[in-house]
DNA sequence: GTTCTAGAAC
DNA sequence: GTTCTAGAAC
């Protein structure tokens, strides 16, 4: 396989391959193991006796010595290699997806680099089971389970996530040779890239993907276009880890280079490719034995149509059930393989991950056309950035089940730039999950027939692509020419097959869309697509009319209360003429109160003036009153009195709320913030600011996903519930900040807080 | 396996 | 604002 140095040879030459003399880049080392592999082992013993100063990142500690987030580890790792040190990535990251976000901190500041510590699950278990005091709590019985669930997703690094040298160790000696291999590395070292020690088991092969591209090499000499490129050293005995010397069979090293085909002439001089995910067979759900039956009868029907065009069946997986079962049902259906297949891999990364070029993808989209949702969706509209977003909005707002859009990709976008990709097609298929919309409520007969109708969109969409190519290549002869044709030429063709898609689109709610034409008329149907789609229109109305249009449905009961008390006498406790009071539904601390405004208009914050200043005051003395009262009643309560920057409910209210936060109902990290950031703006800071400048600072709705802080002693925790657990038994005082009249004590505090207005 | 978060939907 | 739940992480 790709591996061509052994870990034994790799011990007797480690002083050979450092190349000396050189300056070094700084190294990031990802480590890939499960819990018990050794990885913070490898990590002590490389910097108790390194040459090189090396930084450990650790999730389980990069936070004050209490577990983080992996963003906290991505910036830490970021400051150190911008200080000059090098990264020793300490997390399991025996996933694609764990490890991407630490791949990319390489490229021109450092190289990056992965150690395996690929053990015997047994002996991992076993180290996990037996330790204690582990800094990620991950010990005793559960660790086992823990360890195997992992080891089921284990992905092996492989050179085309970005890696330029792979180290895999398969027992302790392997280990403690490749510690030896990082603790020698002096500063202006550096290490060959390649692979070490693959077992000829690891590698990930994607059988047939080479004849597919047609890009066969018979002698296995293959281009390294899939490494991150890299200075060869004469001296260099193994320049790269993948070429010669390899035992292993040449079939298999072929297969390998199979991921990294030489692209640089592909797209023009072989066909148009389609690279596609599945559809509707994760979040909605659809029986993926029906699926892959529907996929290769779309596909043969297509082919027996278009030719001189390819299709890629794409899933982020190699142990992908639907690539299986659409591998073995296209074969028995004698599917044309030169044309069609499968390939595991992210579909966001075709190129840099995989060097496939394939400037067509398709999305299994929503039918809002928008990102979110997981899955990929989500990594396509990451991946294509806002400029795909909007991009997206240009051609249409949604997409009906059975029926795809062709959207250009934008230049901007990092989809084009970094993978060449130049169209995504949006596909919406049929929904069978019943917590997402238009659901078919397992309807398999409709459910195929609009899955085959989605893939046939998709198929003749892109064909209406590859034709606008073709007429491209013709009418210019050569691609560099003439750009400005070409591409009118190929807008045009785009432009018009999205017309005929429309009208096909048109066509099909006769028959398909019949449920949905009658439920849109209906009223009073909440969910799904169509009752979505009329609130989507009625929300558009107001908008035309009224400034205060994006409050939610929820968001009007406030408004209510204030305006009708005498209705709600339930949840109220005071009515005045300019306020009433009631207790928070929801309350986030033992005692949570809301003085609202009765002031018709007055919704928030930012529309309070100078004029308001004297209702303001009579809240913040009824507020006062209440949190006296409750203080008295019982003595460990303190409150805060203060309005939220940006409040979810309309109608002007102070937040008058004991600081114990001891309640089951603050359950996010935005609830936590909203109350323990300057988010919350103190009633008598906003009084001030008010006499004095007639406006209330508002501060950004960001602070509400800042990490969590204690609001005592300030400390920092990875979450709510470590954070709720630390607040029951914090002592520390509160900040000085806070120590000018915005709290209220039971005792001496209310005098001061009066005084302060 | 469980815990936690964040996005979708209302 | 809440509920539900998929996905990430260990």
């Amino acid at each position: 396989m790709l591996s061509s140095i052994p870990m034994a040879e790799e011990a007797d030459t480690v002083s050979s391959l450092l190349n000396e003399g050189k300056e070094g880049k700084p190294l990031v080392v990802i480590l890939v193991g499960a819990p018990g592999s050794g990885k913070t082992t490898f990590c002590n013993d490389v910097i108790r006796v390194a040459r090189r100063t090396w930084t450990r990142i650790c999730q389980d500690t990069i936070a004050n010595g209490k577990a983080g987030t992996k963003a906290q580890c991505l910036q830490s790792a970021a400051n150190a290699l911008q200080e000059g040190k090098n990264v020793l990535i300490d997390r399991c990251n025996l996933e694609l997806e764990q490890r991407s976000e630490f791949v990319k901190l390489g490229g021109a500041r450092a190289d990056v680099h992965a150690v395996v510590l690929d053990l015997p699950a047994r002996v991992c278990i076993s180290r996990s089971v037996q330790r204690t005091g582990h800094e990620g709590n991950l010990q005793g019985g559960k660790a086992a389970a823990v360890v195997n669930r992992m080891l089921q997703k284990k992905a092996l690094p492989n050179l085309n996530e970005g890696f330029s040298r792979i180290t895999f160790c398969h027992n302790d000696d392997d280990v403690k040779t490749a510690v030896n291999t990082y603790s020698l590395l002096g500063l202006f070292d550096s290490l060959p890239p390649g692979i070490i020690g693959q077992k000829s088991g690891d590698a990930k092969v994607q059988q047939g993907i080479m004849k597919f591209f047609k890009k066969v090499d018979t002698d296995g000499n293959c281009s390294q276009n899939s490494a991150p490129k890299h200075e060869n050293n004469e001296n260099n005995p193994r320049p790269m880890g993948i070429e010669k010397g390899n035992e292993v069979g040449k079939d298999e090293q072929k297969n390998d280079m199979l991921l990294n085909p030489s692209v640089s002439d592909f797209q023009w001089n072989d066909a148009p490719t389609l690279a596609f995910p599945s559809i509707s067979t994760s979040d909605f759900q659809f029986n993926m034995d029906k699926a892959s039956d529907v996929i290769v009868e779309a596909v043969a029907d297509f082919f027996s149509k278009v030719d001189k065009v390819k299709l890629i069946l794409v899933d982020l997986s190699s142990k992908s059930k639907m690539l299986s079962l659409v591998k073995v049902k296209a074969s028995k259906k004698n599917v044309d393989t030169t044309r069609f297949s499968t390939y595991a891999g992210d579909i966001t990364r075709l190129y840099t991950g995989g060097g496939l070029h394939c400037n067509v993808i398709a999305n299994a989209s929503n039918w809002r056309l928008k990102p979110g949702g997981g899955g990929v969706n989500a990594a396509i509209f990451s991946a294509g950035g806002e400029a795909l977003e909007i991009a997206t909005k240009e051609q249409a707002d949604t997409i009906c089940p059975g029926s795809s859009i062709i959207v250009p990709v934008p230049r901007t976008s990092p989809l084009s730039q970094r993978e060449g990709v130049t169209y995504v097609i949006h596909v919406l298929g049929p929904n069978m999950n019943p917590q997402r919309p238009n659901c078919l409520k397992d309807d398999y007969v409709k459910g195929c027939k609009v899955l085959y109708e989605a893939y046939s969109s998709l198929f003749n969409n892109f064909a209406s692509i590859a034709r606008s190519q073709n007429y491209q290549k013709e009418y210019s002869g050569d691609s560099k020419s003439e750009p400005t044709k070409s591409v009118c030429k190929s807008f045009e063709a785009v432009v018009e097959c999205q017309r005929s898609s429309s009208e096909q689109k048109s066509k099909r709610e006769v028959s398909y869309g019949s449920d949905c034409n009658k439920k849109s008329k209906s009223n009073g149907d909440s969910g799904g697509l169509p009752g979505m789609l009329e609130k989507e229109e009625q929300k558009s109305e107001r908008s035309d009319h009224s400034a205060k249009s994006s409050w939610g449905s929820w968001a009007h009961a406030l408004h209510q209360i204030a305006m009708h008390p005498e209705k709600h006498n339930r949840d109220v406790i005071e009515i005045s003429d300019d306020f009433v009071v009631l207790n928070d539904l929801y309350p986030k601390a033992k005692k949570h109160i809301l003085v609202t405004s009765r002031l018709p208009g007055l919704d928030c914050l930012a529309e309070i003036r100078r004029e308001h200043l004297p209702m303001l005051q009579k809240m913040h003395a009824a507020g006062l009153k209440w949190a006296e009262q409750f203080s008295r009643h019982d003595p460990s309560l303190v409150f805060r009195l203060g309005y939220h920057s940006v409040p979810s409910m309309r109608q002007l209210h102070l937040h008058v709320i004991s600081q114990d936060f001891d309640s089951t109902h603050l359950r996010k990290k935005k609830h936590w913030n909203s109350f323990n950031t300057p988010f919350f703006r103190d009633s008598i800071d906003v009084q001030e600011e008010i006499k004095m400048n007639g406006l209330a600072t508002i501060k950004d709705e960001k602070l509400l996903s800042s990490e969590l802080r204690c609001h005592h002693c300030k400390s920092a925790h990875p979450n709510l519930p470590r954070l709720k657990s630390h607040i029951a038994t914090c002592k520390a005082p509160f900040p000085s900040h806070l120590q000018n009249g915005q709290l209220v004590f039971a005792l001496s505090g209310s005098s001061d807080a009066v005084s302060a207005i």
